[in-house]
RNA sequence: GGAGAGGUGCAGGAGUGGUUGAACUGGCCGCUCUCGAAAAGCGGUAUGCCGCAAGGUAUCGAGGGUUCGAAUCCCUCCCUCUCCGCCA
């Protein structure tokens, strides 16, 4: 969520921005709740500074009738007062939490089409096998059985391609604890309030892509970055400690409800993937840094496998709420002949930080909300889409990266 | 899943329902002393909200309740520890 002192100060900025965005918010009425929610309590703490100093008066002992009776009105009034404040309260918080992180001066503002492509690297060609068909001729995923066992969209990937992805993860683990990430396994199941803080939409939301579980405050994580951002909920950390890089291993869960029709043939869309995610704590004003040197990792990573890509900085219609800016790192489908995506990369900002009650410490002693970035390093599904498609050769082999190869076992193809 | 114990500030650890935001000890920071250090002494050391400020208010796992007044009493929930059960 945005600081409510930030929208008092800059209301007219924060509703073009959601409007940018593509967010329906009324920061006018949430302002005047803030006002009557400001001014209710206001009144309650003068009626409760009234109980405290009639409390204090009877401290001796003998309990004075007169007082014990102003005391029994003051309750009166207080419970008669603050029985408006649970739904002021739900009322503020819910318009507070629709509106959507400010977005950095040099996001472009439009929709998904507005995207600006701010790199190139490789060289693009056309002309492949679909990968689910390539991959389907070497009996390398099964979709149908996996339809049996779970339902659509879940699948079992089989012998040199389960090998593959296990190469493409080790590659890119060994480089982020080279580049001085913390490796951390984490749960993946996360509570509401988790959630809810990182940015995705809670449970009861028809926007929700994450699963339930039935009579518990629990979600399948839809990426390690949940249960990366609640780690440190409610802490304060040491200044000289930030910024602080983790690389969190997971399984990604996904609804993709509503996604039907959109690139779902095969690997590139599961309701199941597994992905190794990047995430930065760090200073306010080390953010945008730190952003550049995530995406720069991502490059890296996709350079070294040889992978045609291009980055592109996403239009504010395409951003999410928590983001202020994102990259997304898009791959060259000979197939398609366009680029798709592959990895994300954002920064948040103190928005996600606000919401679980992040904060650093700083050295003269005052505290801030710490900034939250999160960036794909491989997500493993998609990554083997974009290998194979371009990697494989006519006669139904493919080509390991040579980066690959130490992971599997030093064979140059598959 | 069952039984028991417990959740208090940076840490340890007190706390008959009424100057307890919280004793005491330790840690940390500052100052005094010193050529310097140690020791000793003195002072300081949570966070949110409202307020220009003074100040007010809230927070002793969370949420309800009792009371003029709750860290202290009652209820519900969560978590931790020990033992048992189950188990990769």
């Amino acid at each position: 969520m945005l600081d409510i002192r930030f929208i008092r100060d800059n209301a007219e900025a924060v509703q073009q921005n959601a409007r940018d965005r593509g967010y329906k918010v009324d920061i006018a009425k949430l302002l005047a709740v803030d006002s009557e929610r400001r001014s209710l309590r206001q009144k309650s703490d003068d009626l409760r500074e009234k109980r405290n100093q009639n409390a204090a008066k009877m401290k001796g002992g003998q309990p004075d009738q007169a007082l014990i009776d102003e005391g029994k009105q003051i309750k009166l009034e207080l419970t008669d007062l603050e029985s408006r404040l649970p739904q002021l309260d739900a009322e503020y918080d819910a318009l507070l939490a629709a509106v959507p992180n400010m977005s950095f001066d040099d996001v472009p503002i439009g929709g998904e089409e507005d995207s600006v492509e701010i790199k190139k690297w490789g060289e693009t060609k056309t002309g492949a096998l679909d990968h689910l068909d390539f991959a389907s001729n070497r009996d390398w995923v099964d979709f149908e059985r996996g339809a049996k066992v779970a339902g659509a969209k879940f699948y079992y990937l089989k012998g040199d391609l389960a090998l593959l992805e296990n190469a493409v993860f080790q590659f890119a683990l060994d480089l982020l604890v080279k580049q001085g990430f913390t490796y951390m396994t984490v749960p993946h199941m996360v509570n509401s309030r988790t959630a809810v803080g990182t940015g995705f939409a809670p449970r009861t939301s028809d926007q929700n892509d994450e699963y339930n579980i039935e009579g518990e405050d629990l979600s399948l994580i839809a990426t390690a970055e949940m249960p990366l951002t609640g780690y440190y909920a409610d802490e304060i950390i040491d200044a000289a400690k930030l910024p602080l890089f983790y690389a969190g291993y997971s399984p990604s869960y996904r609804k993709e409800a509503g996604a039907a029709g959109k690139h779902t043939r095969g690997l590139f869309r599961v309701h199941q993937f597994n992905k190794l995610e990047m995430y930065a704590y760090s200073l306010p004003e080390q953010s945008r840094e730190i952003h550049e040197k995530l995406l720069g990792i991502e490059e890296q990573i996709w350079q070294a496998m040889g992978i045609p890509y291009h980055i592109i900085n996403i239009a504010s219609g395409d951003l999410g709420a928590p983001a202020a800016k994102k990259y997304d790192l898009e791959y060259w489908s000979p197939v398609d002949g366009t680029y798709r995506e592959l990895t994300s990369c954002s920064n948040c900002t103190d928005f996600q930080a606000r919401n679980l009650n992040i904060r650093v410490r700083r050295e003269d002693g005052t505290t801030d909300i710490v900034h939250t970035l999160n960036g794909t390093a491989v997500s493993l599904a998609r990554s083997l889409v974009a290998i194979i498609e371009n990697c494989q050769n006519p006669d139904g082999s493919l080509t390991v990266p040579e980066v690959l190869r130490p992971y599997l076992g030093g064979r140059a193809s598959l």
